[in-house]
DNA sequence: ATGAAAGCGCTAACAA
DNA sequence: TTGTTAGCGCTTTCAT
């Protein structure tokens, strides 16, 4: 027992003891310290911020979290990240987080509920202080489970169970914007494109039917999904179409690209022979030669909305759940214009084939 | 001292030794259970399972980390969510630490140093194995620093600090990559429009000059940046220029867009009378509307190439540096032509004021 | 305002 | 192969 025995080669860092040696307190006063407790002497604090700084000390998370029993993180689970929309709910997260003195934990289901569950697995077992699930493809089964044993928060996405807390855009108000906006455009033949099975296609998908008939219109839907090539078949169908629309409502903005880019090569114009809008108002949506007219969500705010909602449920111990809507916006660009007048037989067959 | 004292509400998670009682066996055999070690008998590994999924139990992160000083867990300190490129390296990282068993803590700097830093040492509270600081902008000595305190690895930026891992793409190959291939298309007067700040500036700026004045002829960079507005200011520029470049090598696929955009608003049009070429490969540039020319990056090869490089020093404490270059390559695209033929005095002055 | 002491849930020698 | 026993670095009563 003559020296100290070490692991090979890096040297632990410093502990509390050690701090507490060097400035002549005890532990527990160290701690006191650095949790900004107040009663302690200006002078003592002063003497333990020497020695900490001194010794390079910095406090052990894990050591922490073990004796406290909370750790002042968060999981955050994004079902992917290539997608810009995730991208800007996290800021929105973290942002908030940050404000509120939580760490993130993050990770990826990409696209599929076992991943997704091993994720949220891997939160549970660093005992994170709550759990924020953006557009989660877990079950609701799945889902209550996990937040019986976390305060949990979903996002992105409708389920079924109301005990879990929820911030949502009104996806609803959103197809309906669409819709009506269209419609006074002169717009009567309007197609929806839809998300096939993402969670937000049903919603939509249901305001655009409801709307459209609330205007004595008669709806049409067809089989879209999350992106570019959803757009591309349904466009293949519409260039079959003996009566295209004059308009056409995609799902989102991935999908409009997707459709618009094959009915261009099919000969059509935008918005001269035919108008589009998106949803999302992603970045690229944005982009001047896209210039797609979409709906806008308030992702940013629904993150912060989300962190805000979860660490209240932390701190009040608050048991019944809460469901935050909100209001989508529509972000009028050039892929739409008012419908040309003209004859009635004519109106829904421009010069495609000529063009 | 009747019932056991219980933090209000939620009630403690079964531990190890709740299922030690359980399965009647030490503490010690259920660890070792869980831990996947050899030599426990099958019988014995069974009962432990099965006490454990009728509990209900899982391991609890920061007492294992604690005891073991090992957390399986790495820092990504991540420049910034929004672009798409660091979306593309995190998904290599991901991967590859998933397959390796690390979870991963993530945090962003917002291009800001002082917030990098702060993350960086929120990981180092979190006593992480490794840290990967992708296009980070803290300064080297700092790093040298870090590196010191924790296996580290940067990934997307240079540095001067040759005594910390790094895995980078190859700029100036992809520089010379984009001259020679407008050279060839048979541009003379190319010019670039440089990254400003960026980290990736200066070598591909440098290796654009060197391309140029081997292939005799004369290089001119134009101040830019990392976004839109660079782009469009330097376009501004061009757009008064007497003597007009007839092909631009933007520093990004963001500047070339903003650029495009500029220099089609004063009438120019791409590419019949100017080339264009960005670098990224970003999923916009891939966009049909834009299809740029553009030079692609081993993003997600670079996110893999770094969890493994750090892992590897983890695992082997490996005390000296390994340096990885990756190659770039050309994604020749819609915004580049050959240049047409025609008078020489005339070539550089194509028919913009009467477009 | 400060200190002593008992854990938090686990791993890691070491013994058996 | 399995059990015993120290800690890991901190927070948290409870005294003082």
């Amino acid at each position: 027992m003559i020296a100290r025995p070490e692991k090979r080669g890096k040297r632990p860092s410093p502990t509390m003891d050690d701090v507490a040696k060097l400035a002549g307190v005890s532990r527990a006063l160290v701690s006191l310290v650095f949790r900004g407790q107040p009663h302690v002497s200006a002078e003592r604090r002063e003497r333990v911020f020497t020695a900490a700084a001194e010794l390079n000390y910095r406090p052990n998370a894990a050591a922490r979290a073990l004796a406290s029993h909370a750790n002042k993180t968060l999981g955050v689970m994004l079902q992917d990240l290539h997608d810009a929309y995730f991208a800007e709910v996290f800021e929105g997260i973290a942002m908030e987080a940050e404000s509120h003195g939580y760490r993130l934990l993050i990770g990826t289901g990409g696209r599929r509920p076992e991943d997704e569950e091993l994720t949220v697995e891997s939160f549970l077992e660093y005992r994170v202080d709550g759990v924020i699930l953006v557009s989660s493809m877990i079950e609701d089964a799945k889902l209550v489970s996990i937040s019986q044993q976390v305060p949990t928060l979903v996002t992105g996405n409708y389920i079924r169970a109301l005990s879990i807390d929820t911030v949502n855009a009104d996806n609803q108000r959103g197809a309906e914007l669409v819709v009506n906006y269209l419609f006074e455009l002169g717009h009567r033949r309007i197609l929806h494109i839809d998300g096939g099975a993402e969670f937000s296609s049903l919603p939509r998908g249901n305001a655009y039917w409801q709307a459209m008939e609330d205007l004595g219109l008669v709806p049409q839907i067809l089989p879209g999904g999350y992106a570019e090539k959803g757009g591309a078949d349904a466009a293949e169908t519409i260039l079959k179409m003996r009566r295209r629309p004059t308009a056409v409502f995609a799902f989102n903005d991935r999908v409009a690209l997707g459709a618009m880019d094959r009915l261009e090569q099919g000969g059509i114009t935008f918005p001269d022979e035919m108008s589009i809008v998106g949803y999302d108002n992603t970045l690229m949506s944005s982009l001047h030669p896209i210039n797609l007219t979409t709906v806008n969500q308030p992702r940013e705010e629904m993150g912060r909305l989300a962190v805000g909602t979860l660490i209240d449920r932390i701190d009040s111990h608050r048991q019944s759940a809460v469901h935050h809507t909100l209001q989508p916006t529509l972000i009028p660009r050039g892929t739409t214009r008012r419908i040309p007048v003209r004859s009635k037989t004519n109106q829904g067959s421009p010069r495609i084939t000529t063009a």
